[in-house]
Order: structure tokens, then sequence, then C-alpha cells
DNA sequence: CAAATTTATATCGTTCACGATGCAAAAGTA
DNA sequence: TACTTTTGCATCGTGAACGATATAAATTTG
């Protein structure tokens, strides 16, 4: 058939598009009640492992482009989770650091993972096979990286 | 360490969420001539398999909300890809065809799905590896579509 | 050192994605 | 048949995601 390869279920590209939806609106539960959404919590474990840093090394991390990532974190800011503050060696930069609040929330989020991980279990029976497409998805990631055209370096 | 599963490192729903969005803007390059998005791409996909579906089935098959395919159908209709039309047995219903340009922008997509595969090769130099993450996603869609309050039936 | 280039961030416009809500048609029920 | 509920789709508001563009500060270059 000509058109074989055109055939939604032959793609694993929707399966991904779909499996990130569907894993964000699992947090969702979860993260309402933190008043909180799932790129702004990427954003919040990215500054509990280090606090303090520049807008571009949050996006790189995340694989975001900074134009995602200030408005991002503007509203981050007006909800008192985050300061942003001019960089003092180089002035261009914007120092991103967590409040009490951002902080506090640490303690709030500690079991999100975790709970994540149950309802995964709960629905699809291992979490194992699941665990191992990590590796595959890092490649892939890697991989389209450099597709895209090197983007992120 | 208290706050190890914290950790973005430690996250498969981030990888799928960077993966979904790098997979995305690898199929750029070759939507972006043809004047269409990735969701615009999808819905011609379904199309293309079964023409005239309602509005409903379309979302469902894509695993999205009405209110989320309404304004890319519209967008669609307005780019002259497809027209909607009343359902004649249930007139609440709209149901959604392909134009001519909908119909011949098959031809000029046909080639997308290997361009991709190229592409993935070249940078992860395989595909077979990557596409055995396919079973595993899609067992991993059927939980979360569980998960998600059966919000999917 | 002055001019050109690069870098860090921000702004703008468009397109998703989805929760909440609205509305009319269909289906079920008293 | 009248009333209630459900269903199919649309509208609205908010928050991403990103391409294009802007701006100021740093860096490089002549």
């Amino acid at each position: 058939m000509e058109y074989e390869q055109l055939k939604l279920d032959n793609q694993l590209c929707f399966r991904l598009y779909t499996a990130a939806r569907l894993t964000t609106g699992a947090y969702h539960p979860y993260l309402e009640p933190l008043g909180i959404t799932y790129p702004q919590y990427l954003v919040l474990l990215v500054l509990w492992e280090k606090d303090r840093q520049p807008v571009n090394d949050i996006a790189r991390r995340l694989m975001l482009e900074t134009n995602t990532v200030t408005p991002l974190l503007q509203r981050m800011e007006k909800a008192g989770l985050i300061v942003r503050t001019k960089g003092q060696e180089d002035s261009r930069q914007r120092i991103v650091s967590l409040t009490k609040k951002g902080i506090e929330m640490r303690e709030q989020a500690k079991h999100i993972p975790e709970c994540l991980a149950t309802d995964i279990i709960k629905t699809t029976g291992s979490v194992e096979e699941i665990m191992q497409m990590i590796p595959m998805l890092d490649k892939l990631i890697e991989g389209l990286k450099q597709t895209n055209n090197n983007k992120f370096k």
C-alpha cells in the first residue's frame, strides 16, 4: 500500500506526543493544589538542585528556548516562588533565585514522583518495563538535539 | 539523600516531554513548506485514513479534547484544507471532509515519515533500538488514559 | 580605543492544550 | 408528551512553546 507509512498507528512520534501530554495530565492532580503547572514544576526541580541560576542555564537544562522560559519565570515571580535579580559580573544576566515559598514547596512536592510511579503501576502493572525506555529516550533526545540544527549546544 | 527522587535526571516524564518537543521540531522543516503544523499534520493523517469524520471521532483518535480540535479545524478550514458541514442524521455533529487541496497534500507528505527516520538514523545510529519503545509507549498510554480519570472512553 | 559582533534576555504574534462554561440537538424518563 | 439528562460542538481564559525581532551589555576585532 502506497501510503502505509502515513498511518497514524505506525508513528512513533505521535506516541511520544500523546504520552507526554498524558503524563503531564497525570501530574495535574498533584501540582494543582500547589498552584503550579508542569513546566513550572520543572523549573523548580532545576532550582532545587542548584539555586541562583541565570535564565540561560535554566533554559539549557530544560532544553527550552529562553523566550519560553522568560514568561514562565515572570509568572513564577508573580506567584512569589522566585525572584529575578540583575547579575553582578554580567549585568545582562538575570539570576533566578528561590524565595522562601519556593524553597518550602520542595517539602510539599517531595512525594510527587512516588505518587506518579504508583499511579502508573496501578494501571500498567509494572513500572520496570516502562523504565526501560529511559536509555532509549536519552539516545533519541541526544540525536534530535543534533537533528534540530544544533539549537542547544 | 532525602530529595533524590526530585532530581530532573531521574524523571521519565521530563524525557517524554523533551522527546515529544524535539520530535515535533524535527518535523518542522518538512511541514513548514506545506504550510501546516504538526497537530494539523496529525489531523490530516486521520482524515487520509478515513475521510468525512465528525469532530468527536477525530478528537478521540488523537486523544485530544474537542476544545483543542475545534480551533485547530477552524484554522485548517481557513487554510482551505478541509470543510466542516452539518451532520445529516445528527445535526449537532460537524462532519469534517478533505478538500481537493487537503487530498492532494497527501502526495506531498508521502515521504515525510522516511525523512524523519533517516534524520534519526543519521544522529542516533539506529532506528531499530528507538522503535523498541513503541510497545512500551502503547502500554504507558493505555495506562495513563485510565489514570487520567477515564477522560477518553 | 572605536566599530562590529556576539551574547543574555525580553517582547510580539501565532498556534496549541485544556479547564470551565455555554448552547442547541438528541436521547432517556416520568 | 413534557421534562430532564446527555451529547456534540463551540467559546473563553490561561499558560505554554517557538519563530522573529529588539535591546542593551559584553566581547572581539581592526
